[in-house]
DNA sequence: GCAAGGTC
């Protein structure tokens, strides 16, 4: 029998379609992937008897980046970026996607392509033919052996009927995907590296170890300083009201609208006015009711999901949607990432509605509406990837953390609010005559508070005072006079408004919409306020204005629109992939140049915001070039600026940095640092100059004395090294006096960690080794505090074959990486690796 | 260390 194999995008839809295709007789067996299933079944393709073999990717199976040479920022002028090869790697490496396609693929004659039915997935489809070219039978990109699905929605009938009238995966979409890559990866990283670079070299006070750009995340803080800008030059207007208040038969008073709404100049609001002071009386000149309605909301998609979460519920997007993902894998809601806000025809509506009628906050309203019946949704907007989000089953606030509930809430009332009817209400106007001047009063009052009985928060509010007066009937002027207004400016932009121009404009995706504005707030260019309002930095502002004075198409949102035409050119046949991709990677090229050139125009607006390297930071240790003190700058990435010298050294990161014991490096005569992430981190004592510049050939940029091999430096990895580490191919444990009293051995490549001899006043390595080729160590305690064998203050011997020492010596994995990583002693199970031997590693170094 | 796009 010949075989199929079927992959879909991602896991959950593997197994929805494999349970529609078998109608329920699909084998879900244990597939050698922890991450994809494979789900498996005999029917009929072709005529013939098939079996059938339904898997999936996780997304994307490749991702593009630069060959490794092209990372090093040091050494690759940015520009070079528009030119150099790019590479496909495997997008993530530790779930081995290829090789499990591979795998899957051996021995199956077909090749059937789930992928959801956009462009990116028409690319991806690409990627799983590459993926199982090699294994498959016959060649995969001929028409007999590969299939494509072209489905729009996830039921039966679609499903079905997509299985009977496979296409072929079009090459031309899938290329469109090939260039954006492209160009995305090669805009971002050279403009980001550019800049970084550039500003970070100069300003001690810039809070940002990356300044970044990017076509969507560059446009998106555009939004916002754009706000920011309106905000600042508002100027703020004068205008006038004639306000009057009339008095009805009973005495009530009822204030009217102007129809002119309001003048911009006072001399001509006071002749307005001084005509109606020459009345005592309104006259009713027309009374009309009319029904309005509030329209029930459409059926629930992601981006109208992120909206209200963030402007309802105070999450923000990214938030919001780690709860969705959760709530979706636990069952409650369906699959939260979709565009689509209208309901497919077959959609159980009633089934989902009666599984809420339990419920002890909206159980009365659903089995009201289900006595009732209820109203057809509205039509919405089918964009065929995944049915709108709804409850999938009930949940009790006490299932759920404070968070997931609110969102479960939210998600259950909208879609009880789609099935009910709209909002109504019965609006009154009456309209009054003042000399010539039209005035208006309109009172509203509930009719049928249709879904807002369910979605609380948009409640009709009071029913409003309808006066009962007839046409033509006079009625006293009580007061009138005139209003002296201001216009306001409006307020920084929400996060919620930030989202609809986002999806206006067509930036980002509604799975990545959350990651740029996440990105963002990262960077440093924007901060979060109340109501979820976000106002840009001073980075953010010097940016956004700096690409202004340059060239404003950088932070234009049109810019990405102008990429994607040119990629639909690709997408519909209408160009060529090369052809598209040369150009506007030369037109990218032109301008990034042109922003190199003219960076002094964005340098002018940082030297005002910001302070020179030379005169930021506080003085800390001494350069060993010129034996002045350098100076610390905190503002990440931290640094040591010796502004004598007009050097930079950077320091290892996310830790505290600190002189050690004013001993220097007899190589340069820096001062030496420790830098430590804490007692149960890793540490170790460093040279800042050998840290960015390696003494010897056998050192790495970015390590400490516990890398390097000085032959008699007292701080080096031959003093101070214990054993080769017991986790690592590489690594060698060295003991690092700077953690003292919390003494501990840290591997200088991985993260273990060896605390012991806690409290001892002195551990020192010898010079003579163990049998198990581990250094040995002394150990002196003070007399009363000692922790040795019957009182000993003093001990030397190995610490992991010593049994006196056992107790004393406790292995760990620096930082939080793994909380109760079995802690065993001394040189760990498996292999043990071949300890360190001084001299050999000495002979190493000097041969 | 960088982009944006999938998805977990």
């Amino acid at each position: 029998m010949r075989s199929a194999l079927m992959v879909a995008e991602k896991p959950s839809l593997a197994a929805a379609l494999a349970t529609i295709l078998s109608d329920g007789r699909a084998i879900t067996n244990k597939s050698s992937n922890s991450s994809c299933a494979v789900h498996e079944w005999t029917g009929t393709f072709k005529s013939e008897s098939v079996r059938f073999k339904m898997s999936s990717v996780c997304g994307h199976v490749m991702s593009l980046d630069f060959p490794g040479k092209f990372n090093n920022w040091d050494r690759v002028d940015p520009v070079t970026l528009f030119e150099c090869p790019t590479e496909k790697k495997e997008a993530v490496p530790r779930m081995r996607i290829p090789a499990f396609l591979s795998q899957e693929a051996r021995n199956c004659d077909f090749l059937i392509l789930w992928l959801d039915c956009d462009k990116e997935g028409e690319n991806i489809c690409f990627e799983v033919m590459s993926a199982v070219e090699s294994s498959i039978n016959g060649d995969v990109y001929s028409p007999s052996v590969t299939f494509r699905a072209k489905f729009s929605a996830i039921t039966d009938k679609d499903i079905k009927a997509a299985m009977v009238n496979l296409g072929r995966p079009n090459e031309n979409e899938a290329r469109s995907v090939d260039a954006r890559q492209e160009l995305d990866l090669r805009i971002g990283c050279a403009f980001t590296r550019f800049q970084t670079k550039f500003f970070q070299g100069r300003y001690g006070d810039l809070d940002a170890s990356l300044i970044s750009y990017g076509p969507c995340q560059t446009p998106t803080l555009g939004f916002c300083v754009q706000r920011h800008d309106d905000i600042q030059t508002f100027k703020p207007e004068l205008y006038w009201v004639v306000g009057v208040t009339v008095r009805t038969l009973e005495g009530r008073e009822l204030p009217l609208d102007w129809k002119r709404v309001r003048c911009f100049e006072k001399d001509v609001a006071n002749m307005f006015l001084a005509g109606i002071k020459e009345h005592t009386e309104a006259v009713i000149t027309d009374i009309s009711s009319k029904e309005k309605a509030k329209p029930r909301p459409s059926a629930l998609n992601t981006v109208e999901l992120m909206r209200v979460a963030s402007a309802g519920l105070g999450m923000g997007p990214h938030h919001a949607m780690q709860i969705a993902e959760k709530l979706y894998i636990q069952g409650y809601i369906s699959y939260p990432r979709t565009e689509t806000t209208s309901y497919s025809e077959n959609f159980d509506l009633i089934g989902s509605l009666k599984l809420q009628q339990n419920s002890a906050k909206w159980g009365a309203d659903v089995r009201q509406l289900l006595a009732d019946g209820i109203n057809k949704p509205k039509k919405g907007h089918d964009a065929g990837d995944h049915p709108p989000i709804t409850p999938m089953k009930p949940a009790l606030e006490s299932d759920l953390d404070n968070d997931s509930w609110r969102l479960y809430d939210y998600i259950t009332r909208h879609f009880i609010a789609t099935l009910s009817k709209d909002c109504t209400y019965l609006s009154t106007t009456l309209t009054f005559k003042v000399g010539m001047e039209i005035f208006t009063y309109t009172g509203n009052t509930l009719l049928d508070p249709g879904y807002t009985g369910v979605m609380h928060w948009q409640a009709f509010g009071k029913n409003e005072y309808i006066p009962d007066l007839k046409l033509d009937e006079a009625i006293s002027i009580h007061d009138s006079r005139l209003v002296e207004c201001q216009t306001s400016p409006p307020d920084y932009l929400t996060e919620s408004e930030l989202i609809t121009l986002m999806e206006k404009h067509g930036i980002g995706t509604d799975a990545s919409i959350p990651v740029h504005i996440n990105n963002i707030c990262q960077r440093n260019y924007v901060t979060v306020g109340g109501g979820r309002k976000l106002t840009p930095t001073t980075l953010g502002i010097v940016l956004v204005h700096g690409y202004q004075k340059i060239d404003p198409e950088l932070v234009l949102p049109t810019m990405r629109s102008a990429v994607e035409e040119q990629l639909n050119l690709i997408s519909c046949g209408e160009a060529d992939f090369k052809a598209v991709l040369r150009h506007t990677t030369e037109i990218f090229r032109r301008k990034f140049q042109y922003f190199v050139l003219n960076i002094e125009a964005m340098d002018q607006l940082f030297e005002v915001s910001f302070s020179p390297l030379s005169s930021s930071g506080k003085a800390h240790s001494r350069c060993g070039k010129c034996r002045r003190y350098m100076k610390y700058i905190q503002a990440k990435p931290a640094r040591l600026h010796c502004s004598h010298c007009d050097e930079t050294y950077s320091l290892p990161q996310n830790g505290t940095v600190r002189i050690y014991k004013e001993l220097k490096c007899p190589l340069d005569d820096f001062e030496l640092l420790s830098w430590s992430a804490g007692t149960k981190g890793r540490s170790f004592p460093f040279c800042p100059y050998c840290f960015n510049h390696p003494p010897f050939r056998d050192m790495k940029k970015g390590f400490g004395c516990n890398s390097c091999t000085h032959p008699t430096c007292g701080h080096s990895v031959n003093s101070l090294g214990v054993s080769s580490c017991v986790e690592c191919p590489t690594g060698v444990l060295a003991l690092d006096p700077s953690a003292a009293p919390k003494w501990k051995l840290g591997c200088n490549r991985c993260d273990v960690i060896i605390q012991l001899f806690e409290e001892a006043t002195k551990v020192t390595v010898e010079e003579a080794s163990c049998e198990c080729g581990a250094q040995m160590v002394s150990v002196e305690y003070k007399q009363d505090r000692t922790k040795l064998p019957k009182g000993q203050a003093e001990m030397t011997g190995c610490v992991f074959c010593e049994p006196a020492f056992s107790s004393l010596v406790e292995k760990q994995r620096a930082v939080a990486a793994r909380v109760g990583g079995a802690p065993s002693r001394g040189r760990g199970g498996g292999s043990p690796k071949p300890p360190k031997d001084k001299m050999a590693q000495l002979a190493a170094y000097f041969v």
